[in-house]
DNA sequence: ACGTTATATGTAAAGGTTTACATAGCATGG
DNA sequence: CCATGCTATGTAAACCTTTACATATAACGT
C-alpha cells in the first residue's frame, strides 16, 4: 500500500497494537522482546511498508550513517576502483558512502568541513597523503578517518595502503632476474611518499644483487608521462645507459617508452621497462606494460573495514595496514640484448 | 574554540541575545531580519563556529540535501568523469552526492530503495536505461529523477545524453570524406538504445551519400573488445570486405582492431576504423583511435541541474537534453587504399 | 491623537527516532 | 505466601531545526 506520506514508527505500532518504542526495539534489539510481540511488529512492517527515517535516526543517535570520501580528483581511475571496494564494504554494514573532491582547492576543503562539521558523516576516507583541510584542521574535530594510498600527513590518521618497497622489489628483482644490471629508475621522490618508499625498494633490490644503485642513472621527475620521456633525453646525454628503465609509476614509464620509441629503439628488444600502479591503458600499450599491480578493490575494502572498527570500537587495532601488490608481467620486459655496451 | 560538542542554533542564539527563530531567519532569510541583529547573529556564528545540523534541517524540512547518484558499475572509467560534472554542480548548490552501484544485482536494488524510502536522498540520477529496482517499482515513491546517458526505461524520466544520432552520422561522414565507401557498421543495437541509435546515424549518412547501408557488412555484437574481434572473423568469411569498419563503441573498436592486427593488417594503411565514446585508453591504442567524444563532465553538469531544477520546480522543462559530441580525429582513419577488391 | 498597517522578534509545536526510567506481570526461592 | 528479581512493555524526554502564529514596536495616514 503505498500512500502518499511514509509510514513512521507510530502506524506500525498502531498497527501492531504495542508501543512505538517496542518497535524500535523489536527493530533494533530483537532479542529483548518476546516473540509473539516480535512477530506481530514484522507484520505491521510488512503491511505499512515502514523503513525507518535515516534522518531522524541519526539526529537522535547524534551520527550519521555517511561515510564521506574525499579524493584529489574522483576522475582518477585509481580511484573509481578502490571506490567499489569501499562502497561494498560500506552498504554491507549500512553504511552509505559520500564522495567529494577537492581538486586541491583550499575553498573546496574548507566546504568540506564545515560538511563534517555539520554531522553529515560519521566517518572519513582520505586519498592520498592530505587533509584537504589546511591549516583548519588543528582547530577541526575529525570524525573517525582512514587514509588510503597514503599515511595523512598532518594528522595521526591510520592508513591502508600498499607495500611499495615490496612492491618495488619484486620488479627490480624481475629484471635483475632477466640478467640485466644497469637498471636505471625513473622516479619522484618529492611529491608523494609512496614513491620515494619505491625508490628504497629498487636500492634495497640492487643491493640485494651486489649491484647498488648507479646514481647517474637515478633520475628523478615528477610522476608525469612528459617526466618518463625527459628522462630518456636527459640519460641519452650522459655517457652511461641502462639496459632496463625501472619507473616509480605507469605514467613515467608511458613516457619512457614514447620517448624509447621516438629514438627508434625496440622494447623490450633493446631497452626493458617496467612500471608501477597497473593503470588500465597498461595493457593497451605496445608492448604491453609489465608492472606491479595495485589491489585496488582490496585496498578499499580494508579501508572501509578499517573505519567501520574505528566507528565502533573507538580505537585502531592497526595503525597501518600493508597489502602485498602483485607482479603482472607483460611484455616490456626481456633480457638484456648483448649489442649494449 | 572547539569544545568537545558542537554549537547549537541555541548556543548561538544566546550570545546574540536573541531567540533561536532569529537566528535561523538571520541565516536562511537574511532580509527578513534587522541589519544590527544580522550582525549580532553572524559575528555569535563566527565565535562559536556554529554549523546548522544537517540531520536535524532535513528531518524537519522531510527533505534531505542528497542526491543519489546509481549505477551498474561504478569502475566505468565514463562513471567516472561524469561524476565530476554531476558533483561540482551539486556541490555548488549544497547538495552532496551518493553514490551506489547495483552490479545488475537485484538484490542491491532493493537496498537502495530501501535506502530512499527513508528518505536519505531528495533526488536520484540513474545510469544507463534502467531502474534497478525490478518490480518494486511500481508500488514505490520515488524522488525526482533524472537519468544519464540513456531514457530510463521503466519509467517517465527525463534524460540527459549524447545525440548518438548525430554523433555517428559525423564519423560515417568522415569515413565518407576520405573516400570510403564500404563502410561497416560493428554494432549492437540490442543491448542499449543509445547504441541502436548510432546505427541509425550511420544509416542516415550513408543513405546522405546514396551510398546506403550494405548488410552484408552491418554485424551486430555485444559491445564488447570480444565482439570486435569476432566481427573481423566473421567478415574475413564472407566475400565483401570493407574498406573501413565503424563501430558502435570503442571498446568493439580495440577488438576489430586487434582482430586486423592478427591477420597481419596495417590501421589505418589498410582498412580505417573509428569508435564512439572517447575511453581513456583510445588515445594510447597503436594507432591511435579516431572516435567519438562523450562530453562526459558536462553530461554530468547538466544532469545535475536539471535535476536541481526538478527539485525546486517540480515540473521538468524538458524531458531530453541531447549534447552534441565532438568528434576527435587520431590516427586510425586514412583514405582507402587503391589495392583494395 | 488614534486606529491601522508593516516590521521585527519571540514562543512553541512538530518532525520521527531512541532510550532512560518507570511499571506491571510473573516466576523463583525461602 | 511473601519478598525479590527478572522480563516485557510503556511513557516521555531529548536530539536540533524550521515556521505558523502571536506579540510588541514603530510608522503612517487622517
Amino acid at each position: 500500500m503505498s500512500n502518499s506520506t511514509p509510514a513512521t514508527i507510530e502506524d506500525v505500532a498502531r498497527i501492531a497494537n504495542v508501543s512505538i518504542a517496542t518497535v524500535s526495539r523489536a527493530i533494533h534489539m530483537p532479542e529483548k522482546v518476546a516473540n509473539s510481540t516480535r512477530l506481530k511488529v514484522n507484520q505491521a512492517i510488512a503491511v505499512t511498508g515502514y523503513t525507518t527515517n535515516a534522518m531522524a535516526r541519526s539526529l537522535r543517535l547524534g551520527r550519521s550513517n555517511m561515510i564521506l570520501v574525499v579524493a584529489p580528483d574522483i576522475g582518477d581511475p585509481n580511484f573509481s576502483n578502490i571506490l567499489i571496494g569501499l562502497e561494498n564494504e560500506a552498504r554491507s554494514h549500512g553504511y552509505g558512502i559520500l564522495i567529494g573532491h577537492t581538486q586541491n582547492d583550499a575553498q573546496r576543503g574548507l566546504e568540506y568541513l564545515k560538511f563534517l562539521n555539520s554531522n553529515q558523516a560519521a566517518g572519513l576516507i582520505l586519498f592520498t597523503g592530505i587533509l584537504p583541510f589546511g591549516h583548519q584542521t588543528m582547530t577541526a574535530r575529525l570524525p573517525p578517518s582512514v587514509g588510503v594510498f597514503e599515511p595523512v600527513f598532518n594528522g595521526g590518521i591510520p592508513y591502508v595502503g600498499v607495500d611499495d618497497i615490496a612492491g618495488a622489489r619484486k620488479a627490480v628483482d624481475l629484471l635483475i632476474a632477466e640478467g640485466h644490471r644497469k637498471i636505471a629508475f625513473i622516479g619522484d621522490s618529492r611529491t608523494r611518499l609512496a614513491y620515494s618508499r619505491r625508490r628504497m625498494g629498487y636500492e634495497a633490490g640492487m643491493d640485494a644483487a651486489d649491484i647498488g644503485a648507479d646514481l647517474r642513472i637515478v633520475f628523478e621527475g615528477d610522476g608525469t608521462i612528459e617526466s618518463g620521456r625527459l628522462a630518456v633525453e636527459q640519460l641519452f646525454m650522459r655517457d652511461t645507459l641502462p639496459t632496463a628503465f625501472m619507473c616509480v609509476n605507469d605514467q613515467t614509464a608511458i613516457g619512457v617508452m614514447i620517448g624509447l620509441k621516438a629514438r627508434g629503439y625496440d622494447i623490450p628488444g633493446d631497452f626493458s621497462v617496467t612500471g608501477f600502479d597497473d593503470v588500465p591503458q597498461a595493457v593497451f600499450m605496445t608492448p604491453s606494460l609489465t608492472t606491479i599491480r595495485q589491489p585496488r578493490t582490496a585496498i578499499g575494502k580494508h579501508a572501509m573495514a578499517l573505519l567501520l572498527e574505528l566507528l565502533s570500537d573507538g580505537q585502531p587495532t592497526e595503525t597501518e595496514i600493508l597489502l602485498l601488490p602483485d607482479l603482472v608481467v607483460r611484455n616490456s620486459v626481456s633480457a638484456p640484448s648483448r649489442i649494449r655496451r
